[in-house]
DNA sequence: TTGAAAGCGCTAACAC
DNA sequence: GTGTTAGCGCTTTCAA
């Protein structure tokens, strides 16, 4: 059994409030009683409960993270941003990975409200009528991070979709391409996916280009979907010349089915991925990429929700940040 | 304020201690109180504050794990499949990322301590005399996860890099490789980078290849210093014509300057790398790999953690999973 | 079957 | 400056 404030009054000579004082970094504490104290600290070994502080401060510095895929980059890079600047304040992170299991979120949100969490962080928009219900009873201020569900309610730390993926495309019309495939996200996910869709399109039709149904497909992100949905534009009658995939993982797979079918990134199909993620610099030929900026959203994500958390202050609406297309080696002008 | 238990019961027009038996899933309450009882929580919205009963139950189920980069495909993967165990098992996961910042480690163990966490899972062994100290001194079950520390004290979930590392070696022995570059991790690793750095060694010896140390380089495990080690063998007189790198990250930066110098893996040179993460079937040529079984290494650790925290038991020693060689594209028979 | 009350380890009035 | 004591929200004897 770990040794308690009691313990340490005791071999200290002093009452438990004094020992609660020094702990707490309390002036009022004569110098001779503060060593006393810590010395029987020292010797006890002993770490105040978190448990019983809690309840009593009814403070617990928690904050629940949901995540959908921790094994994907572009999650666990945001991931480590947030836990970074939750470190960095004090806060500690429960976190869940939830993959594409939504029962196991509902599970989690409960765990979150028992557990007293003082902040919920989530970057997932497939949320259903019940879990909204339930995280508008909840009452524990909930952000999303780098996903938008259709709820208006909600915040979320975003980048423009909808203008990022009309400037993905537009970039690929001015190499010269006309011929530009898609592989977009679930467009049940309400405002990404269907966001970026409407970005490719209406920058096709601004610029006078015909939309090919042939040339539109959707994926799930991931990159086996990315090879699939190409291996599918591939066979169709005109392939494309360039390819804009949604997620970074998706273009991976595009570019992995292109050249297992003995064509080239970018001299035969230039390839265009989303996200920004540590993949684009490991691929040869490495891959231009319409990028968020990850890192930042992290941060911004948990610098908002904690200063919701302490000062009460509700963000007016969604945070928007900055997308950045930065071109490498896997989009190039058409050969005319 | 978040409803308790009191509240519940005033409005069921009971006791708290019926209340709490209702929430326990007690016999012994009669199905009308129960009836209203329930009907209380569900209009107050009422959920039990795991603190409170975190504090009275001297139980708090939760584990905190410590991973060295969770940006990282082998440790992302193993944390997912530690979480899914966690969950599974009703234990929540108080996550710390520490990307190389041992002060973080030892500010996130003390965290760990005083959350009364019921157990710790550490994925990284640079651990110091100070953090070593601390972890005996704390008395929470510590198991490590795919590394071990040179402390015997601890129990280790692992692969036996030794034996690992020198069936890859003659695996590229047998190919008729006798060139055989090593691009090895962190020597201050004090056991995988030693012992993968040994198996290597002796597999040449046993088959009577001469060790040639300008083919010796090591990185840290990381895509750049694979690349950058990589650099350094093509600049020696007889480059290497097979390349063992003992982490896929590693492995990949040295495909990718390979490539970069206008060589091509494996016709040239061939790669084997080390982990079996994701990243060995994204790349082109797929990555032949001397995997380890991550998925299963984050299963067991949780389950003999687990079974320490609840039964006591404390494993006896190092649990050795197998190894095992996936050959894909990167690695061929040398032309003679 | 049910309820009263003690107590989990700590903090924070309040009193001295 | 220091100590006494009443809770924080729950579980769990113990008694009824």
């Amino acid at each position: 059994m770990q040794p308690k404030i009691k313990d340490v009054a005791r071999l200290a000579g002093v009452s438990v409030t004094t020992v609660s004082r020094v702990l707490n970094g309390e002036k009022y504490v004569k110098d001779d009683l503060k060593h006393k104290v810590n010395l029987a600290i020292e010797e006890l070994g002993y770490a105040p409960s978190h448990i019983a502080r809690s309840l009593v401060r009814n403070k617990t510095n928690l904050i629940g993270v949901i995540v959908p895929d921790i094994t994907s980059s572009f999650y666990a890079t945001i991931l480590s941003s947030i836990e970074e600047a939750a470190s960095a304040n004090d806060y500690n992170l429960l976190v869940c990975n939830i993959s594409e299991d939504i029962d196991k979120e509902f599970k989690y949100l409960h765990v979150f409200q028992e557990m007293r969490v003082e902040g919920i962080i989530i970057m997932h928009e497939k949320i259903n009528v019940e879990i909204r219900g339930f995280i508008h009873k909840m009452k524990i201020p909930v952000i999303f991070s780098s996903v938008k569900p259709m709820d208006q309610q909600f915040v979320s730390v975003i980048v423009d979709d909808y203008q990022a993926a009309y400037d993905a495309t537009v970039y690929l019309i001015e190499l010269g391409h006309e011929a530009i495939g898609f592989i977009g996200g679930d467009m049940r996910d309400i405002t990404s996916g269907q966001n970026r869709y409407s970005g490719y399109r209406n920058a096709l039709t601004d610029r006078g280009i015909r939309i090919v149904h042939e040339h539109i497909r959707f994926g799930d992100y991931k990159v086996q979907s990315g090879y699939e949905q190409m291996k599918e534009l591939l066979r169709t009658n005109q392939p494309p010349t360039a390819v804009f995939a949604v997620s970074d993982d998706m273009a991976v797979g595009a570019m992995n089915c292109i050249r297992d079918n003995k064509l080239s990134v970018p001299e035969d199909i230039s390839i265009m991925g989303f996200d920004g993620s540590q993949l684009t610099e490991l691929t040869r030929p490495t891959l231009t990429s319409m990028e968020q900026p990850i890192h930042e959203m992290g941060k911004v994500t948990m610098r908002t929700l904690l200063n919701q958390v302490e000062s009460g202050e509700v963000p007016t609406g969604d945070i928007i940040l900055e997308h950045r297309l930065v071109a490498r080696e896997s989009c190039r002008a058409r050969d005319l």
